[in-house]
DNA sequence: AATAATTATTGGTCCGACCACCCGACCAAT
DNA sequence: ATTGGTCGGGTGGTCGGACCAATAATTATT
């Protein structure tokens, strides 16, 4: 299932390799090379795209870091499962492939957030000091010169810091990056800026006091009312446009 | 914090740009050049190295693709925050820097797990099909051939693909790839292994039955079990050896 | 039949050249 | 003095071709 891409204010200036490297990616995904069979040797593949053997090698270094091939001296490349993969930016390139954007793992992401934020808001109430929550009042009351999303983002980010789990901060910026794309369809409407607003003064108390509890049940509150604001708004524009 | 690396069976073939990226990458950790400022350029780096401009260019795709430095055509090359990367091989990375192991890592890691894998255990139950059962049931019975801690991985793998969740599926792997450098320290333990055995049984039936509650609390079990007998581990070596 | 040496093929690295792009210096028009 | 355009030098991006190093298949040797 899909949805239509969304506005980017920066130029996408695909390099070269890159633009071979997505067409690889996809043909992979899609099976046509099966899991364990080599591709073309990086000469044969640099005769069929018209490229260089440099450009070739740079695209499958790419491929690579997404652990959906193995590169192996002396012998060829080889697919390998990409369920096997261990990384997140894997799931990015899904998400983007075609220049379709998959629903699916929308979903599947937001599913993951309900679980995992509102557990390391609790952590970070636990584990803040007092730095923390200075960052964080003066982000949710002073910093008149961010947007409400932008806002949204710090406070989140303050939190993860305040959590002490790099693992869960790292998450937070893969998390992020969607943000910017999509952000924009949760905060163009009032009510929902509204809503973030709020939850940017409960979490900051709840922070401040030190009440996991407290911080875990803002976060999931705000973060279910995200979650069903986005799939009621999927779900309209599915009924309108079915296939373009 | 610091451990002892573990027995590595495969051999470390480092190709050249590897080594290359892992110096640069903690040359930019240890914050040697501050976020926001220039490498030196490509050429100059070749000339540094006494390698290749072509080496210097793929090591500087794998920090790139760690989100470390940023690469700008007619430019130069970047140092970005390594805090704001959504990287999670950025984690292995850092990990394994320095041929040491970072213990304030290996806790972050585990205590991500105990929050996410068991809440995913419920979903898995909620979600399985009977064709998991199945998986699970031949996996955890049949395969004879399997070691305890393979069967282990392969218990969570089902279970992570019963979730429905891709996203889940990547963190396991992610979290596997530690596992086969440290599994056997658990699993190497008699008592481990039967604590393990016990609970290949009952997390199949919590998901045959379709018990998410089950699960959830069968997994945390497990997992809250293993954590501390690492832990515990790891306060032994501590006191052992302070500083070689 | 088992083993060792050979060869062909593949990825890894190197070199040098040129293209595409960015930026700052300089100049021209206002 | 400010604005806008132009241009040159430096940067990453791509190219091509060559050789090195590792692997697997083949052949020769025992």
């Amino acid at each position: 299932m899909n949805m239509p891409a969304p506005r980017r204010e920066q130029i996408v200036r695909s390099r070269l390799y890159e633009r071979v490297a997505a067409i690889l990616l996809k043909r992979i995904i899609k099976g046509e090379i099966s899991v364990g069979n080599k591709l073309p040797t990086e000469r044969n593949l640099a005769v069929a795209f018209e490229v260089n053997r440099s450009t070739i090698r740079e695209a499958l270094k790419k491929l690579e870091s997404l652990e959906v091939i193995e590169i192996r001296h002396g012998d060829g490349v080889y697919v390998k499962d990409y369920l096997e993969s261990p990384s997140l930016d894997l799931i990015s390139a899904l998400f983007y492939l075609d220049d379709n954007l998959d629903v699916d793992i929308l979903m599947t992401l937001l599913e993951f957030r309900l679980i995992l934020v509102p557990e390391m808001a609790a952590i970070a109430a636990r584990r803040r000091t007092d730095a923390h929550v200075e960052d964080l009042r003066k982000t949710v009351f002073d910093r008149a010169d961010l947007s409400v999303m932008e806002r949204d983002m710090e406070v989140h980010k303050i939190i993860a810091r305040a959590s002490g789990n790099i693992l869960y901060l790292i998450q937070l910026n893969f998390y992020n990056r969607f943000f910017v794309d999509f952000g924009h369809l949760y905060f163009d409407i009032p009510e929902n800026r509204d809503r973030s607003a709020r939850f940017h003064q409960e979490i900051y108390e709840a922070i401040r006091l030190s009440d996991p509890g407290l911080a875990k049940r803002v976060m999931y509150d705000v973060l279910d009312y995200a979650e069903r604001a986005i799939r009621s708004y999927i779900m309209k524009i599915r009924e309108e446009g079915g296939k373009p």
